[in-house]
RNA sequence: GCUGAGGUGGCGGAGUGGACAAUCGUAGCAGACUGUAAAUCUGCCGGCCGAAAGGCCUACCCAGGUUCGAAUCCUGGCCUCAGCACCA
């Protein structure tokens, strides 16, 4: 497979207006305005995230010109593609505290010296009252209340502000502005997207291309998302990344390795062939576990982190795994209750006499069952994966 | 502006004067089984005290009030939605 196949096929959901027609402008050679814009609201970015960021890069290593898009002027008016409800208004400070902090989580994923970095208040901000009209004359108002979500919040009752119609109108401003050739995001984008094609067709007479990505899901197989916990963030510690892949379930290995590794098609083409001969899919999942480790904080800790991971669960040996905890002169007196409480590996008092109930606190490997006190060298454990030995 | 409906735990959604710390579902936590899988089963799921029985505190949008007693009734606010009306 060429890298012109494999930029068109790999994580892409859709294409619009279609594969072929994005084949022939790529092929043709022209060096191409691509962009992906970005809500700076989040600060955090997990591997799903990461699945737009990698084709942004395969662009910008084939040499094309390529943006980060920095939605800093959309992000006061909230996106309502993942609707719930409209967003908190930020400021321009915090947009900025919040690129810092995202570019560099980013930047393991991308070269930064080949991608251009934008905001969009740069040309938004300018428009006047009167440009902004004619730009909604190239939108009809009832494909913006058709969409699925928006209907959907209607009809629940729930309030749709009148200025979240100008959204997918920004959106779409920027790409005219930038005059892009190919648009890159979330299949959520399409409709946002889209309104880049139409200004792009209408006011430059120019075909212009959306790249949707797919999804990748959380690690329970839902969608990836701060709020269901199921997200493997980018800034996560080798250990827990590799811990949080092995827990995947089985059928998520695949597209896993397609979409957040860098993994060749090729070898994925080997990978699929030997679960499918029936390999134990764990074997495959610590490959998958290593290599997402190795990508994002280098080969150096990939292997630890396995070792790690094999030391305390499978072995059981938490001694190697143990936070350690050296107790503060006033702690010394301090029950095993009351230390976790101060240590904040458990909420309140009363749940901690549900696990010691429940049987989940142990010390030295044998299950306890009142509060207790500690000694040094013990090696407490609380439920599945907090463990820490006292020194 | 008018009329009507409504605001309950992370979410969805019961409850409409006492038996409500609030049915149920979902998420979460713990245990069993495992590959820290997944699926399944069991238990828990506001806080504090207590070995327990139990007790106390804080909570059903906010502020007051009625009552022995309020998530539930009344008054006033705030917010959301729907229909209608208005639109030089």
């Amino acid at each position: 497979m060429d890298a012109i196949e494999e930029l068109l096929t790999r994580g892409v959901e859709n294409i619009i207006p279609n594969k072929e027609k994005l084949r022939a402008l790529l092929i043709g050679g022209r060096k191409l305005n691509i962009y992906l814009g970005i809500d700076p609201t989040a600060t955090n970015i997990h591997i799903g995230h990461a699945v737009a960021l990698r084709k942004l890069q395969a662009f910008a290593k084939l040499g094309h010109n390529v943006t980060f898009l920095i939605g800093d002027f959309t992000a006061l008016i909230g996106d309502t593609s993942d609707k719930e409800s409209e967003r908190p208004i930020l400021t321009s400070e915090q947009i900025e505290k919040n690129f810092q902090t995202y570019k560099e989580q980013a930047q393991k994923i991308l070269d930064f010296s080949k991608v251009k970095v934008r905001h969009n208040s740069e040309w938004l901000k300018k428009l006047t009252f009167e440009e902004i009209i004619k730009l909604t004359y190239h939108f009809s108002a009832g494909d913006f209340y058709s969409r699925e979500l928006i209907k959907k919040r209607l009809n629940d009752g729930l309030h749709v502000g009148l200025h979240e119609i100008l959204y997918p109108v920004m959106q779409g401003y920027d790409s005219y502005f930038m005059d892009t050739d190919i648009q890159l995001g979330g299949t959520d984008q399409t409709f946002n997207m889209q309104a880049g094609r139409v200004l792009q067709k209408d006011l430059r007479d120019k075909e212009s291309f959306i790249i949707a990505n797919g999804f990748l899901e959380g690690t329970d197989g839902r969608k990836m998302s701060k709020t269901w916990n199921n997200a493997i963030w980018i800034n996560d510690e080798p250990n827990e990344m590799f811990g949080k892949v092995m827990s995947l379930r089985d059928e998520l290995i695949m597209q896993y390795f397609t979409l957040a590794t860098n993994t060749s098609i090729g070898e994925i083409q080997t990978i699929r062939q030997r679960l499918a001969s029936g390999e134990n899919p764990m074997v495959l999942k610590k490959e998958l576990a290593r290599r997402i480790v190795g990508e994002l904080h280098g080969e150096r800790l990939a292997e630890p982190s396995q070792e790690y991971f094999e030391n305390i669960f499978t072995k059981r040996d938490y001694k190697s795994g143990a936070m350690e905890i050296t107790l503060n002169p006033n702690e010394q007196s301090l029950t095993l209750g009351q230390l976790l409480i101060s240590l904040s590996l458990v909420p309140s008092r009363s749940e901690f006499k549900r696990l010691l109930e429940q049987k989940a606190i142990n010390i030295n490997n044998s299950v306890i069952s009142q509060d207790c006190n500690v000694k040094i060298g013990d090696i407490i454990k609380v439920g599945k994966r907090k463990f820490i030995k006292i020194v």
